[in-house]
DNA sequence: CTGTTAGCGCATTCAC
DNA sequence: GTGAATGCGCTAACAG
């Protein structure tokens, strides 16, 4: 066996003088195609196998367009659920053949198209992208040249691409449901700017399950903003200094979580005696928070594989049908995953 | 402006016409050759940008065996030191004109052959390997062919290509040196197995710490497993349940924090009166518990920016000088970056 | 079922 | 300084 020790490269044409049969015979029979009788199929992977073939992705990608390589476009790799998502697209890929071209915007719509631009000189087949909503028009494009592709947590107004998104709204109105569930009427609510869909949706879910009760929606009560860890901790700051009779708090921001939680420590808030706590997204900081802190899961896990599937299943299309127009207008459609309460210690009746 | 709206490919027999030179000249031109006079290149670039042209990575990779891709190959994605260094990685690589291939292997020697055998079908310039230390067959074989190499945090026996590791053994001898300045004497161990570099040297550093103050190495004070916060809970469970007058932990196995830090919640053990903590490798989560957690940060930073530069170099150098077996032979060095005490309120003088 | 032919798009020799 | 010619390694018509 020297497989990989040989210096020589054994490209299609050594594998196919070793089996006495052409090129496009040892491709074939090493393709899989149902062209190739048994026995030669037998013997091209023999040969392959002792001289350590591998298929060159580049001269491959080069004549058939399938580059085997899939993008993914985050924002960052501060939020936990891009994590969650990194990690399990990458395995499902990795399983289906195709390896991961990973790459951060940091929110910034240009740098965002250039590394779109980017990732198709490198004939990705796919891309999925939690994105700015700002590049429909590129990625509209590549699904038109037939490149796959799936927003994921982000939509984007113009993007014919099918999308999954989190239930943020459902989500956050569980929260506040369960919240009230437990006796608690003054419900405080950090949350992200109204310009991110999942602020504006978090909100709306806080909103309604207040009106549905009939509980006034408080001003003094919410406070939005930028999704930091800083505005966290200056947000819950000022909630505590306002002195509003808040007995429970809806932390709907997760970056704003990393601010909330310490200045909640140092203020020698008790949870849940003092305050009820429940928090949008797990991570780990939460389940081992003494105490250990209620969330709403938004379903990362679940996120990743439905956009991995969605994009799997355009690639297969694609190569089968092409991209016709019909088929991309079909393409479009948006997919919720649902959000699940997790009930911990954070959260308790009202005394 | 239509750049990426083109649906007809634009190549570079396409600008080679458009500026009314020769495929070759437009190559060189915006390759940006010498040898191509002012004029010429100006009126190459103009009609470039005018049609939107971008090379096709693919062909270029197949000529030029240089694909601007490169491989990161992880464990997981669950260390903090992991998410870092993808981070960096990926950031500076973006910069300097690479796309990142991640893949993680799960710790796995075949999954991390297999995986590295991948990439090289793919025909990345380099890859940087926190790895099993298994596979210095493959990788030296990569660097034989031109490939760039680094190993990071886990060394490999037989590599011959650098490697950038933390500060293992003086990390943790600062740390114990830390408590015991604090007046401590019983000081804990919770730790990685010894067959791991980093639980060995770690538990180095730590005992080597005791002996300098003439301390005795009590095993009923250290307990050394796997990486996992299962082994972390049931570590500090057994730990309390001792009674061996332990004032002070180090607790060396970052993964295993997440469960020492609930189980000592779970029994009221105060930090710091009752016992003084300290943790390698800092996270998040660290920096706001309850209290704040003195850590020894490893600069999971700095191991990456050194990496991707050693990457870098490796690159330009076989660009420039072909891979002579001098040339490897003068590739082969450990470089350590220091680790760094941080400390902060978990850990106090010994009352 | 298999072989022959023909490029994919680019970078690089070799001429001039 | 520029052009013409060549082929990287593979897949996909097109023949048989």
């Amino acid at each position: 066996m020297h497989g990989y020790m040989a210096l020589v490269t054994v490209t299609l044409r050594t594998v196919a003088a070793a089996a006495n049969v052409s090129v496009s015979t040892a491709s074939r029979a090493l393709a899989g195609s149902p062209l190739i009788s048994a026995e030669t199929r037998a013997v091209v992977d023999a040969r392959a196998a002792e001289l350590g073939y591998r298929t060159n992705r580049a001269a491959s990608a080069l004549r058939s367009k399938r580059s085997h390589l899939i993008g993914l476009v985050l924002n960052n790799f501060v939020n936990q659920s891009f994590h969650t998502i990194a990690d399990i697209v990458q395995r499902k890929l990795t399983a289906e053949g195709y390896q991961l071209i990973l790459s951060t915007t940091d929110g910034d719509p240009r740098a965002e198209e250039s590394l779109l631009l980017t990732l198709a000189d490198h004939g990705v087949d796919g891309v999925i992208i939690i994105g700015s909503g700002q590049n429909a028009g590129v990625t509209n494009t590549f699904l038109e040249q037939g490149m796959a592709v799936v927003n994921v947590i982000r939509s984007s107004r113009d993007s014919i691409a099918p999308t999954v998104l989190a239930s943020d709204r459902d989500g956050a109105f569980e929260a506040t449901n369960y919240l009230e569930s437990l006796g608690h009427r003054r419900i405080g609510y950090i949350g992200g700017v109204e310009s991110a869909d999942s602020g504006r949706e978090r909100f709306a879910g806080y909103a309604d399950a207040l009106s549905r009760r009939g509980i006034p929606v408080d001003s003094s009560l919410i406070i939005q903003g930028p999704f930091t860890q800083e505005f966290g901790a200056s947000a819950m700051a000022e909630l505590l200094a306002r002195d509003t009779g808040m007995t429970a708090l809806f932390a709907a921001n997760h970056e704003a979580v990393f601010g909330i939680l310490p200045v909640l420590g140092a203020n020698g808030v008790r949870i849940p005696q003092d305050l009820s706590l429940i928090c949008f997204e797990d991570m780990p900081l939460l389940q081992m928070w003494q105490p250990p802190v209620s969330v709403i899961d938004n379903g990362a896990t679940q996120l990743a594989e439905l956009a991995v599937d969605l994009l799997l299943n355009q690639i297969k299309a694609t190569t089968s049908e092409g991209s016709t127009p019909e088929r991309l207008r079909k393409l479009t459609r948006t997919y919720r995953v649902g959000a699940q309460l997790v009930p911990r210690s954070s959260t308790a009746r009202k005394v």
